[in-house]
DNA sequence: CGGGTCTATGACACCGGTTTCCTTGCCCGC
DNA sequence: GCGGGCAAGGAAACCGGTGTCATAGACCCG
């Protein structure tokens, strides 16, 4: 149906009627058809309630007969909001941010919005203009902040007043509770150490996460409170800091079998880490749980595929990224948000498994 | 600037001139300062040869004093492609996700191209028009079909027809060489068979993967070629077959063990299945590697932290990933692509850790 | 019965680029 | 001296929607 008014000079060579190369429908198709300005074909889309019955009716009969849906592209650009989500994250644990984008994906799914990640590095130099670029590019519809940047406070300036809607994840209530989700790592941490505690343990080493995580902090002040409500108090000898990785686990690990005040129990502030010690640990002789347990955090897929599996904190990281986008779209949604994910708040839980086990008596202090 | 031309009716509240709420400057900002047309400034920007130095240096000298960049939605609209590159992905594996994922942002970084995350399940019935619908309303740059679901030809011929351009990740060449990258499974599998005989192995095992993959039939044949070359054959009673899954290796090993051909060595489709594996073989109170020696495949996180570490084959998934984002992107790219990742070819390579060692002579057959 | 409010709809500009097509010099060969 | 080819650049339509504003009719109220 190419308009061929001003006397055209007829299309090069002339294809005989090459069945026309069936161009997605547009809004103006379905306006003609129906009858209507594509104004409001654009309501009807849009679910503006100034629509007469009967005619948002002839017009959703048009659209489903054409298949039509609307080019988020277009849409984006006449409405300066993309159709997009974005999940900034600063590399942490790949397991975390695969949840986390599970999470997000289990909510959009079915809504019209996709999903963009980006990577980025706090260290940069250019982390913030990277990120700031990508931001007022894109005219997200939203974007999640995990707990990786979540407390980075430049950033959410950032995003503040690029005027994008976000949602931060963290340990603890940033700033407004309309636009977070905690996850209360603090009460993980401190069922671990009520665990080993009661288990009779008195000589328990921490490994906590780096310094420039705020969950470091939580975890570890909620492992001391655990203590603190056993009678016990974490010895500095026995108080080390890792990297959250692999490898930092098994330097702490070593540490701490290496010195004279042995532990017989070990928190980590992560699982990896806790791995890592579990290594450290074998590398001595010694037996995991019989001789020294160990508590990790995440519930990684690791930690149930160790031997022993590891005891360890569950925090549910694909709920929560569930929640934030909840958060984040409400009103966009077309399901209905699960009660499960409307609250903002996660807690975590002690999974028990066969890393931990009651003090030995010959071994303890 | 707004232009009051056709005497306004002055603006709803005069604000006192408040500070321009400052707007991304447009290219049409860009051509006015640069005294040029916008065309002129679109050619720059798209490195059309035809424009005069003197204009062009012109040109670029506002775009830097403005820090303008060109708005990739308002592009995308215009040129019928979005600057948006997909994933398209079937659950498989996080950790292969993950890291394919991290080669394509490696690569596509600093590019001014994003990264659409878009899971899906071929066992849906709605699989092929949520797809479908992806694909032809976000009008993308290109896709990238990792193994999970670069053997499904509804997909592809899908791709091709609404004519997005495509990189298949599989173990064998499927079609195109231009549009495909090689993982060799086959080669890998190989080179772990013949390490298990290399080490006086005779009764193996192999747990393969799902038959609906086609790298669980390129590892268990690269695997039967390795026997073969050895001189050994695989007995029927020794060949399982699993879900790529850790459940699925820990019902497979207890099944192996609990036979009376019990294999002294067995090799696994996948790092999850070898985990599994390791723990059925434990739960007979058997040692790893010094009773049965085990292999996995992928060199996952799991491998190293595992205890023993596990002997497995690496595939390089994030190179992979790299590989694939250059083939589809190519001259888009700013950054030269690295002589690595130009051939389309990628080589698993067997990584031997502590969980394989040489057959027990009072134990094997 | 005039005027005000509310519903339902359309006209038209606009979002920020690209595409198509056209013009203008300028150089070249004959 | 002139047609032709090519480099350089511009005007206007267009991509497929949404925003702003105007308008017509229905209804309501004093």
């Amino acid at each position: 149906m190419k308009k061929t008014t001003k006397l055209a000079p007829a299309p090069k060579a002339a294809l005989p009627a090459a069945s026309e190369p069936r161009r997605r429908p547009t809004i103006n198709d379905v306006a003609r058809l129906a009858n209507v300005s594509k104004k409001t074909v654009s309501r009807v889309i849009n679910q503006s309630p100034f629509v007469n019955k009967e005619t948002r009716k002839r017009i959703d009969a048009v659209i489903a007969e054409l298949g039509y849906a609307p080019d988020p592209v277009a849409r984006g650009l006449a409405s300066r909001r993309s159709y997009l989500v974005g999940l900034i994250y600063d590399n942490p644990n790949p397991q975390h941010v695969i949840d986390t984008q599970q999470g997000i994906l289990d909510i959009i799914r079915g809504s019209g919005l996709e999903l963009v990640v980006h990577p980025c590095n706090r260290r940069d130099k250019d982390f913030l203009p990277g990120v700031r670029g990508f931001i007022d590019r894109q005219k997200l519809a939203g974007v999640i902040l995990p707990s990786s940047v979540s407390e980075d406070e430049e950033l959410v300036a950032l995003l503040r007043d690029s005027d994008t809607p976000y949602v931060r994840i963290a340990s603890v209530l940033l700033d407004n509770e309309e636009n977070s989700i905690v996850t209360h790592d603090r009460e993980g941490a401190r069922q671990a150490a009520e665990h080993l505690a009661g288990l009779g343990h008195k000589t328990i080493a921490h490994v906590s996460g780096p310094d420039t995580f705020r969950s470091s902090h939580e975890r570890r002040a909620g492992f001391m409170e655990g203590l603190k409500a056993a009678g016990l108090s974490l010895d500095k000898k026995l108080d080390l800091r890792g990297a959250y990785t692999f490898q930092s686990g098994v330097d702490a690990g070593r540490k701490l079998m290496g010195q004279a005040m042995k532990p017989t129990a070990v928190f980590c502030g992560n699982d990896e880490m806790a791995a890592g010690v579990c290594q450290a640990i074998r590398e001595t002789g010694l037996d995991i749980a019989k001789d020294v347990s160990v508590v990790g955090f995440d519930d990684s897929p690791l930690a149930s595929r160790m031997w022993p599996a590891l005891t360890t904190v569950l925090l549910p990281v694909k709920a929560t990224g569930r929640m934030a986008s909840v958060r984040l779209l409400g009103d966009r949604l077309t399901k209905e948000p699960l009660e499960e994910d409307s609250h903002g708040e996660v807690h975590p839980r002690l999974v028990v498994r066969a890393s931990t086990g009651p003090v030995r008596p010959a071994y303890g202090a």
